[in-house]
DNA sequence: GTCTATAAAGTGATAGAC
DNA sequence: GTCTATCACTTTATAGAC
């Protein structure tokens, strides 16, 4: 499905189009030219359809933003699954959406960092952190095995480990002489290595890894 | 030392002024007006010292592009330190430079995302990665310990660990409620588990961490 | 609904006064 | 060197023909 396909609509065509040029670009560096160009379409059909480029922006962005966050929330809150399991399925959730939208990263780095409030407000993340039932979960887990360490590092190298990549890609790709399916092959052996690495800093105490 | 400061120049100030707006916005949302705003000076004192918006965004970028990767390529390079000593290093190095500077990360993703070749060509890191004393050294270790582990994994987990938590700062600000103060401290934590992890990694054989 | 032409606003750059 | 005023061009948005 492209943004110059038949059989879509004129607005779809418009929608996808913006999609792939603004994640491309970021919204500064974007024109409704461009957009207009990639959809194979006229530029004042963007206006009639969407009223301005600003809207059409978020209109995209809730999208890209609600499958960024989908599932998330409601993984790290199920009080069914152990912390090794929600863990487990948050890298592969990832990963696996990454592998089909590298761009995401850079995308929500680039939104957040121009708005954040308003960019958690738009993707419906404005619970705290430390309402998530895996914070709980970890609080019991550092008492009962003497750990000292936050869930805060372990959330953030989890993500880190799994989302940094994919935004760094551009450049491990110019640097390395690591090509877009090394690259891939690469993530999907990530997808294996990240919960164990994590499974590893939660079970050594950390006088052992003194 | 700040744009409006009156014992430094007139061309200093706009530097400073169009470094701090250039990493807060990125080149494409930032306008001319912007900068001289920020600088307390007129728009027109930009093109008198730098000709274009272009060439003072290229001055500035490079000078930051220096720094972030200043002494690194020498510091993987070093044949006379131990990988953990180099990771350790690398970490600190890397906080260090990034506590004063945070939105460095966001500058170098959303420039390398633009052009990852001109970028890379700018800030002299044409080298490709395979050539560092680093990887050799990783390659006999990886015999010695009979890991199955590809170096370049390490290496990312380094870097993500350490980088992108600058990146995400933003988003974990208004996501936890976690001051600038608390961050700062965070990152303090991490300059020392960041490498205990990594040699958790380097030291645990694959198959007891299955 | 879709197009061309153009208005309206924004933006980088410069001329010329001081 | 520094400023105001303005040009030249780009870009968003709209009017109006089909």
């Amino acid at each position: 499905m492209t943004a110059t396909d038949p059989n879509i609509s004129t607005e779809e065509k418009i929608k996808l189009a913006a999609r792939t040029v603004f994640m491309r670009k970021g919204y500064a560096a974007t024109r409704t030219r461009d957009i207009a160009e990639e959809s194979g379409l006229n530029l004042a059909l963007i206006n009639y359809y969407f009223r301005s480029k600003e809207n059409l922006f978020n209109i995209v962005m809730l999208e890209i933003c609600q499958l960024f966050a989908s599932n998330v929330k409601e993984l790290l809150n199920n009080s069914e699954t152990s912390i090794e399991q929600k863990i487990e399925k948050l890298v592969h959730h990832y990963i696996d959406m990454l592998q089909s939208n590298p761009s995401i990263p850079f995308f929500i780095l680039n939104e957040a960092h121009t708005d954040p409030d308003l960019f958690l407000s738009r993707i419906g993340m404005n619970g705290k952190m430390e309402e998530l039932y895996i914070v709980k979960q970890w609080i019991e887990l550092v008492k009962e095995k003497e750990l000292t360490i936050q869930p805060l590092h372990i959330i953030l190298n989890t993500i880190s480990m799994t989302v940094f990549p994919f935004a760094a890609a551009p450049m491990l790709k110019a640097k390395s002489n690591i090509s877009t399916d090394a690259f891939k092959l690469l993530m999907e052996e990530r997808k294996i290595m990240i919960p164990k690495w994590i499974t590893m800093m939660l079970t050594n105490r950390e006088r052992e890894i003194q």
